[in-house]
Formats: C-alpha cells, sequence, structure tokens
DNA sequence: AAGCTAGGCGAAAACGTTTACGTAATTAAA
DNA sequence: TTTAATTACGTAAACGTTTTCGCCTAGCTT
C-alpha cells in the first residue's frame, strides 16, 4: 500500500520488464494492443505518474517553460499571463514565472539559470531598463525563445507585438481633430521598440498636421508615483498643454490626480489618452480614452509560436506577428 | 568548447572524484576549503550549472512551488503572485503558476499532477465552485499546502487570511451611519468560508443596528457580466435599497453601469461600498468605497509559512494567520 | 526444410546528480 | 610507540525513466 508506484512496480505486478511498461505508457508501436491495455489500466488502477525528474532527466524535455516579465501585477501581463497559461494548458506544459522588476541583471540572471535544462522555453517580454541585445544575440541560440510585446529587433526569434507606430499615430491624429495643439507626451519605455514606435507615431501624426514637433514637451517615466505626479503638474503649469498623450498605462493615476490638484478639468481644459488595459477605464472620471493592446492574444499567440517551435512544427514564414491595439474614445477627449 | 560541463567534467579537469565535486559544490563539511576553491573557481569559469533533473530526482527536492489560484488577471491575484514571487527569490524557489478558472475539476487535476514530485509545496487559493474538503483532507496529508485567502477549514495547514467578518460588519456600519436602511447585498464566494464570513459580518451589523436582516435582498454572483447587470437592474428596481454592499471586486462594473443606466446618482440615491483591490477606485466617477485586502502581504506571508515548513523551521505557533483589510471611504458612500 | 521477416518483448546502459560507506593519511590521545 | 580519532577524499549504488540493441517466436516465402 504504502509502497511506492512507479514503473518498476508496474513491471513487477505484470511480470513483464520495465521497458516494455514504460513503450507501453508512451503508446509505442513495438507494443501489443493487449499489453498496452493492461498497463494502462493497471497504471491507472495505481494512480501511477510518471516522476517528471526522471523522464526530464533521460529525455532532455521538461514539459515546461518559462515567463520571464517585469511584474505580474500589471493589466496588461497579467492578461498576458493568462493567454499563456490557457495555451500552455492545451499543450500540456507547466509555466515557470518571474519577474525582473525592470531590473536588467535580474533578468539576465534568471535567463541563465534556467539554460541547464530547467525548461524547454522562453517567453519574455524584456526589461525597460537597457537595452542589451549582445546578450539577446547568443541567448536566442541556446535556447527556444519568443518574445512579446516588448522585444529586441534583429534577432533570430519569434515576436509579437502590436502596431504601436500605427495605433499612436491614429490616437495623435485623433486629440488633433479633437482641436488639441499642444499635445504632451508622457514617454514610457523609451528604451525599447515599442516605446520608440509609439513616439514616433505620435511625432508623425504632429507633423502630417503641422504641428511642430520638437516644441511638444514630454515627461519621461520615473518608477516613483509621487515624481511622475511632480513632472505632470511641473509640465501643465509651464507648457499649458491640452492634452495629455500617456504612452503607458502607469501615467493614468498621476496624470488624473495632477489634473485634479491645479483645478483642470477634463476634458474641457486637457484632454487625456492612454495607452492601457485597465478594466474600469469606462468608469472613471471622466472615463478614459485608451489604447487597449490586446494582451490575452498576445500571451496566447505568443506561447502558440513557442509550442510549435518545441514541437518541431513549421512556424508560418513570418517571425513577426504584429496584432492591432484598439483605440476607445470616451469622455476624456471629450466624445 | 562544444563539451557539455557536469559534474564529470569538472572532476576529470581538476582530477578529482565526482563525488568531491559534487560534495564541494554543495559546501560539504567533508572537502577541504582549498578542494572546494578549486573546485568553485572552475566551476565558475566553466559557468556550471548543476542539472535540476538530476538534483531533483536523486535528491527529492526540486526547489519549486506551484501557486494554484483562480485567475491570475485579477487584481487579488496578480497582487498574491507577486508577493509569493517575491519571497521565492529570496529563498531560491522557482514558482509554477495554474488557473482553476473556479473549475473544481480542473483544480484536482492540476494538484494531482503536482503529486509526483514536480513540486516541494503547493500554495493555494481555492475555487469557489464548490466545497469539496473530503480532498483536501487527504490532499494535506500528502504534500505542504498553504492556503491563502480562499482556504478550507478545519485543516492540518496553514491558512492566510484577512478580517472578513469584522471588515465587513464595519464595512455595513459604515453604510448605515450614512443614513442607509436597506442595504442590498453582491453575494460572492457564498460556497467559501471567506464569503460566508463577509454576509455575516454584513448580516450581524444590520441586526445590531435594529434593521430587520432577512428581508435584505441579495444577488448571487454568475460568471456572466451581463446577466450580473440584469440581476442588480432587477434588484434595483424591485427593492430600492439605498445602498450596494458587493463582497467582490467582480461586482463593481455592472453595479455601476446599472446605476448610470437607471439614472440612480451614486451615493445620493444609491451608495455603493466593494471588496476590491482596483488601484483606479480613487478615479471612478465617483470614486468607490473599498475594502481593500493585502493582497500583496497575504501572498508573502503565504508563501513565507510555505518556506519555513519545506526548511523544517519551526512555525510560530498559529496555523491561522490573519491579515487586516482597510476600509477606504470615498465618495460612492457620500464621504 | 531452410531461410526470412516482422512482431513483441527484455537486458542493460544512460541521463547527472547525491550519498552511504570505505579507506588512506594525518593528527591526537594513550 | 601504539592506538584511536579525525580529516579528506574516492567507490559505487541509487534515483526513475528512456532508448538502443538484441533475442525469440510465429508465420511466410522459397
Amino acid at each position: 500500500m504504502a509502497e511506492v508506484v512507479n514503473i518498476k512496480r508496474l513491471a513487477q505486478e505484470l511480470n513483464i520488464s520495465i521497458a516494455t511498461v514504460s513503450k507501453a505508457l508512451n503508446d509505442s508501436y513495438e507494443i501489443s494492443l493487449k499489453t498496452k491495455n493492461r498497463v494502462w489500466t493497471l497504471a491507472k488502477e495505481l494512480n501511477y505518474t510518471p516522476n517528471p525528474a526522471a523522464s526530464n532527466l533521460r529525455s532532455h524535455k521538461t514539459k515546461t517553460v518559462a515567463v520571464i516579465i517585469p511584474c505580474v501585477a500589471n493589466n496588461f501581463f497579467s492578461l498576458s499571463i493568462k493567454g499563456i497559461e490557457e495555451i500552455a494548458r492545451q499543450y500540456g506544459y507547466h509555466v515557470l514565472i518571474y519577474q525582473t522588476h525592470e531590473n536588467i541583471e535580474a533578468e539576465v540572471a534568471f535567463t541563465n539559470s534556467l539554460l541547464n535544462g530547467r525548461v524547454d522555453g522562453i517567453l519574455t517580454s524584456v526589461s525597460s531598463s537597457e537595452y542589451n541585445s549582445e546578450y539577446y544575440t547568443k541567448l536566442v541560440k541556446k535556447i527556444p525563445l519568443v518574445f512579446f510585446d516588448r522585444v529586441y529587433e534583429n534577432l533570430d526569434a519569434v515576436k509579437v507585438t502590436t502596431d504601436d507606430y500605427e495605433i499612436a499615430f491614429q490616437a495623435t491624429e485623433h486629440l488633433i481633430e479633437c482641436g488639441c495643439t499642444k499635445i504632451a507626451y508622457l514617454y514610457g519605455l523609451e528604451n525599447l521598440p515599442a516605446g520608440k514606435a509609439r513616439f514616433a507615431g505620435y511625432l508623425d501624426a504632429l507633423k502630417t498636421h503641422g504641428i511642430a514637433a520638437d516644441e511638444q514637451p514630454v515627461v519621461k517615466y520615473q518608477d516613483d508615483e509621487e515624481l511622475n505626479l511632480q513632472h505632470i503638474k511641473e509640465l501643465l503649469r509651464k507648457y499649458k498643454p491640452d492634452a495629455l498623450f500617456s504612452s503607458i498605462e502607469e501615467f493614468i493615476i498621476p496624470a488624473y490626480c495632477a489634473c485634479r490638484e491645479m483645478n483642470l478639468k477634463i476634458p474641457n481644459d486637457v484632454k487625456i489618452l492612454s495607452f492601457s488595459n485597465l478594466s474600469t477605464a469606462k468608469l472613471l472620471s471622466p472615463s478614459l480614452t485608451t489604447i487597449s493592446q490586446p494582451a490575452f492574444e498576445i500571451g496566447r499567440e505568443a506561447a502558440k509560436s513557442l509550442f510549435k517551435i518545441l514541437n518541431n512544427k513549421q512556424l508560418d514564414d513570418e517571425q513577426n506577428i504584429i496584432l492591432k491595439s484598439v483605440l476607445t474614445k470616451r469622455e476624456s477627449t471629450g466624445c
């Protein structure tokens, strides 16, 4: 009863060899259906499940992937993980989580610690603190890797991103159509392609509409809510913009608070628009115009690509999967 | 160069036995400092990291824990995971994530799949669909397990919870002090101790203040936002309550929407108060009075307890760790 | 009847560690 | 000086699988 249940035990009870049991469990063609059935029924009866460590050791497959992200307590990333986990379940994979807290050293340390066979592949959305592409250039040769949202470009790896440039362009045009001419930019992810693309979309939209771009005031994100609040207030005081374009969700609270503290009415005095996956955007006061990324789908697509690679399936030609974001116009831009 | 780097390789290069290398790497007292240093420097030089599968197989330690929760895309759970992950890093543990989507069968299936030595312990917040304590009674004997927030009572396991009864009592009193007499209850987690405690706190507060409790209307949570909206609207129409006490975050959006659609002003016509970890509660229109649970700390405490168990440290007498929630009064209750 | 083929199975090595135990050399105790 | 204890290291088994290779039998083909 207390006896351990492993392949050896199954073999003994059935009076066959452990090799046969192993093959039967893996549905090998070498084993007759009759024997397979005997093995399967006994395995179920004894509640046998293979020991993962032994299996990994021998087969070099772990059925595990790692997700490395800045922080799980974030609407975008928690939704991505939800998507990843859902696909992982379908493929029978396990999901390990690592948070970098935007620290490149932690990111590298975690990643390195996974190269000893702990996982079969990695899904990552890189930290914003630095852009260290030498490291990742080497890394992608060592282990199957898929980037999502925050990527390194020009690498031989699948990258799942969104139409940052286009949607930022479109959103900026929306503000211009609402009559804004002094649109300030709340700048996040400045070291990353996503952040740069958003900013470029914003600048190009201004240029297209004949608004001098280099005079547009910018606040860069700091990891300190109070500091961001101060900077935005300063921005509002000095430049008196008629709109704030926030490129990351983290600016929403300080932006709203700054307007309140300075008695500026949204959207009459200042219009606000932000990249965000906040589910309560429509309940804010006033409701917030958002660019929402399909975080859940990004997670799903990234996971699907990785599992295709791990199962040696042909990837659909393209290494760059680009999903569309959605601009939802609400009261904060006068809609 | 391409040669694999494992203990055997280290042993060869240093002309010592693999046993010595293994012991040196594990800082065994049997090995001289001189030898240890030779091993450590070579290991660092060759970028050696032990193969986890081999190590697990032999030592029956995985340095891995599983977190089983309903859904990661939820403010409470994503914060909890953040806390768990942070402690796990300190202890050098890895964290696996599994989502049950409130499905008890998935929950049991995941848990069972972890009993073959894949993890050293489990952190779980159980699904709300059913209360199946026989299963968990057996389970806690098989593997170190810590419950957080959503627990099974009367089991020999650490449980990290919050003061649900007290804070619900206090919140209800707050509504009564605001002049409410017809307080409707939006009921979630009804199968779980947390849900029952919240409801009991609400009922007892009413009783204490001489309000007939059994006439209070209740809406029970369904996994369908549209349905919840309809039910709340129906509730508002039929019973004309002067307050809504929402026991879970998921009721916030339908509650606000219902009031808007029925042209009821918050807080003048209806006051609203909800359990919630929404970071933007203060930005809602109107800002929302919340009971926020210390989700991050709950995760941290749960993880700490588990790692103490795994490291055979003495647990501080008590198996029930109860943290305090915070009632933040805002405009939605007229504050 | 001899030779072949294929199907079904088993023996044994291997994966990379950890660890119980043995042993030699050195040191301490008698 | 002999004996006991200690230190430092090695041998080899074990963890539970997977997989290569080979064997045996039964059924065919000539």
